[in-house]
This record gives C-alpha cells, sequence and structure tokens, in this order.
DNA sequence: TAGCTGATTGACT
DNA sequence: GTCAATCAGCTAA
C-alpha cells in the first residue's frame, strides 16, 4: 500500500524528513523498478528563494492542492529531478528525491544508466534516480498514491541516523538547513 | 526574436 | 580541480 495522501499534506520539511526508508517503486518502461529512499530536500512556498513554486510561475499552479503528486522538471536541459509536492491546505511545498538504494530490477537500472549494477552511480543524484526509474516529463502531475509511480512506506525498521545540512547545487537561499540524509549511507550524492 | 539561467552529470586536466 | 552539454521558460526589446 502507498503512502496515502494525508502523508504529504504537512510542512516539506517534516515529510522530507519522514521519506527518508521509504522505498519508490515505478512500473514505468518493462521491468519493475524500485528503491528506497536515502535523502531529500524539502522546497518551500513564495518565502523560499530557490523553490520553484517562487520563481516559476508556469510550475507554481501544480504546487497549490495537488499533495501526493509528483513534480518532474528538466534541469540544464539534460537531466530531470522528482520531487514530491506536500504542504498542508493552500500552502506550496515540495521534496526533492536526490537519491535511492536500488531494491529491485538492479539489472534494468543497471542497463538504462549503462553502468554496472553494483555501482553506486545507479541512483546516488537526482538526475541519475530518475533515469534508472525511467522517470520523464510525462510522469509531471502523476500521482503517487496510486499507479505506476507510487511511494511506499519503509519495508525495515528504521535503524538509521537522520543527517540535516544545507541544500547543495542551489544558488539561491543555499543557506536554509532544508537537506535530510541517512548518515553514512553508501548511495547518498556527493553533494 | 535574442540572450540568459539553472534543485546536474560526466568527461577531462 | 575545471568545463561543456542542451533546452524550457523567463526577461528585455
Amino acid at each position: 500500500m502507498p503512502l496515502p495522501r494525508a502523508f504529504y499534506l504537512r510542512d516539506a520539511p517534516d515529510v522530507a524528513r519522514d521519506l527518508l526508508g521509504c522505498v519508490i517503486v515505478s512500473r514505468l518502461g518493462r521491468t519493475l523498478t524500485a528503491g528506497r529512499i536515502v535523502e531529500t530536500e524539502a522546497y518551500l512556498g513564495p518565502e523560499d528563494a530557490a523553490s520553484h513554486a517562487a520563481f516559476r510561475p508556469s510550475s507554481r499552479a501544480l504546487f497549490y492542492g495537488n499533495g501526493g503528486h509528483a513534480y518532474v522538471f528538466r534541469i540544464y536541459g539534460v537531466h530531470f529531478c522528482l520531487n514530491a509536492i506536500t504542504g498542508p491546505h493552500g500552502t506550496p511545498g515540495c521534496v526533492l528525491i536526490r537519491a535511492l538504494e536500488p531494491i529491485a530490477g538492479l539489472a534494468a537500472m543497471a542497463r538504462r544508466r549503462q553502468v554496472r549494477a553494483d555501482s553506486a552511480a545507479l541512483t546516488n543524484g537526482p538526475g541519475k534516480l530518475t533515469q534508472a526509474l525511467c522517470i520523464t516529463a510525462q510522469q509531471n502531475g502523476a500521482d503517487l498514491t496510486a499507479g505506476a509511480l507510487v511511494i511506499a512506506p519503509p519495508d525495515t525498521p528504521r535503524e538509521f541516523e537522520i543527517a540535516a545540512g544545507t541544500r547543495v547545487g542551489i544558488t539561491r537561499a543555499a543557506d536554509l538547513p532544508l537537506r535530510f540524509r541517512i548518515a553514512g549511507h553508501r548511495y547518498v550524492s556527493r553533494g
């Protein structure tokens, strides 16, 4: 069973922290692929200068009233990034999925990524995990509580340390501590 | 219409 | 460590 809608209807930083250890299941493409979330970043609303809800008007509408849906965008004309829309009623926010630990469909991921199945490069970055899971702009607006792309609760007890830090790779509001990751995990991004 | 920017990656020195 | 790839959407005109 995927996480319920209510899970996403909270403040983005809370959702970002609670998503650590959860499992993304993708039935996109011919082979089912799945991975455990090991790194996330929270993005807020207009008060967060780094958020697309603040400086990308064409995407802004998607952030309102769409908790639990996917926001996929292309960055640098080359890569895709996957977000989960969050926030209580009327409050825009999202959580960027930055890194996964591969669980299922390793061979398919390796084929899509053109790297070895035991390589950390499989899913240890935002652009990498979207490629491994066959996520493209077609998944923008997709429902993450039902369908071909869903997020499920942790399949094992949460026995890990959560490390918080500043977000990486951005040029605005880069000092806010809205990045969360599993401490010492092999598949966290290089950041 | 032209020019610029970016929540990244991979190749190269 | 540096740097190019590549494009949607913004801004200026």
